[in-house]
DNA sequence: TCGGCGTCTCCCGTTCAACGGGAATGCGGC
DNA sequence: GCCGCATTCCCGTTGAACGGGAGACGCCGA
């Protein structure tokens, strides 16, 4: 799990510093720290005193250390990911008020997709996506939507590179797998039937910002719901938001 | 506008490059930031470059630069502003179908409010807060939520500074201010009449954890509307809030 | 065609702040 | 008391950050 500290300039302590808080562990100490990040602990003390004093990270009481609303702050204001929720935000959930599942919005983020904004409706059931989790390209409906409107070159080392499965019937085959891609671009939908678990089903759009695919927008259902409602609440969805993308504000 | 380089580590300057990007500012060329930071330009070139190889920015084919994904991914995961947000969401939705205007939600942050969340109803006016954003604690009705539940010593320490008017009404005297908060404490909701706009009037009430105030749940309303209807809706809101946050997930 | 402007890259000698090993202190818990 | 862990302090070393400056490149207007 630690890093190997393959490389070592300020910046890229930093980012290992960061990286070493997760959803279940958002509160860690000093020491704790410095190891998950393979840093000296004198080193490792310096660093995360010195991210404490700029705002990045905060302090407890009890000298335990999380992440820093400014950090949340400057990593949010004049993002394009921002902009980009809140075009879809309003029509996620219209979405939600049609499909009573779960509505996410993803991005693709080195060669994996980074999830934006996710609605739950309450009756739904568990989900595996978070908001800033990530997921395979090969593996998830939105993950099909964005790897086939990627660059060629970024399609061919995901799928030359070994494709993990999520589920005994994720799709690994780099052949059925470029199969399944043209399909997504023909039909503008991605469909993918337990993929990353057995009983759902994802279903996923691509939205489009002056011609090129910037992200995907998804339900995942029940796996033996149909899908038709589904696709066309997304479609529906989707002709809003690039409306949104495309007027000033 | 140019930040005086007071004092000057990798993690300040990294900092300020980051304050650079703004909503109306979120793609800039290199030397613009090294401008706007006060970096020398080779330096300044040398940091961006450096932040881009890291993945906190991103760079367009024309070279200019903006705030990247992997950045906005690690201030979130793990971030106790993501727990509120999530916690919030659905319960400013519900709020939203009853008060067709802007609900808001804000934590303290460095002396002043910052909205984490806001949704604003489409036939709702103009409103400043932005995600994000920050307004002034004396001037807005979640800032005066907040400030009336802060440690005293912050308090005495921002009514002592002097207190900028947003609008021809915005309470500026320390004395009135102190005995308003007071009021904000014995109702538990805050009321601002014309503190930024003079046609708005915002309404909020504070979001406890573990007894603790965390965070302030707002709305905007025309001047003339009616607070009661919101107080409710907002009072109702929270109970849902607290008990989110109380459950493990 | 030319000149000016802004951006970016490259080079290189200087220097000083980051670095981290290690010892010491403090703090529970068994 | 004793151990394990987190944190703090000290200090001599050193190499990487620093930034001034020169020059290349591209764009635009004259």
């Amino acid at each position: 799990m630690a890093n190997s500290p393959s490389s070592d300039s300020m910046i890229d302590r930093i980012v290992r510093v960061l990286e070493t808080f997760t959803a279940d562990r958002s509160v860690q100490s000093a020491s704790q720290i410095g190891r998950r990040a393979a840093l000296p602990s004198s080193t490792a003390h310096r660093i995360v005193d010195e991210l404490v004093d700029a705002g990045l990270l905060g302090r407890d009481e009890d000298r335990r250390v999380h992440l820093g609303m400014r950090l949340w702050e400057l990593a949010l204001r004049g993002s394009t990911a921002l902009r980009l929720r809140q075009a879809a935000l309003p029509y996620m959930e219209r979405v939600q008020t049609h499909i009573r599942q779960h509505t996410q919005l993803a991005v693709l983020e080195q060669d994996e997709a980074l999830f934006l904004e996710r609605l739950s409706h309450p009756d739904a059931g568990a989900n595996i996506t978070r908001i800033a989790g990530r997921l395979p390209l090969h593996a998830s409906s939105s993950g099909l939507v964005l790897l086939a409107h990627a660059p060629a070159d970024l399609r061919e080392r995901v799928l030359a590179q070994p494709l993990r499965a999520l589920a005994p019937e994720t799709v690994t085959d780099p052949g059925r797998l470029r199969r399944l891609l043209a399909g997504v671009r023909r039909d503008g939908v991605a469909i993918a039937q337990g993929s990353i678990e057995s009983v759902s089903t994802g279903v996923a759009v691509p939205i489009r910002d002056a011609g090129e695919v910037v992200a995907a927008l998804s339900v995942v259902l029940p796996r033996q719901a149909p899908h038709t409602a589904a696709i066309i609440a997304l479609r529906e969805a989707v002709t809003g938001i690039e409306a949104t993308l495309r007027s000033p504000r």
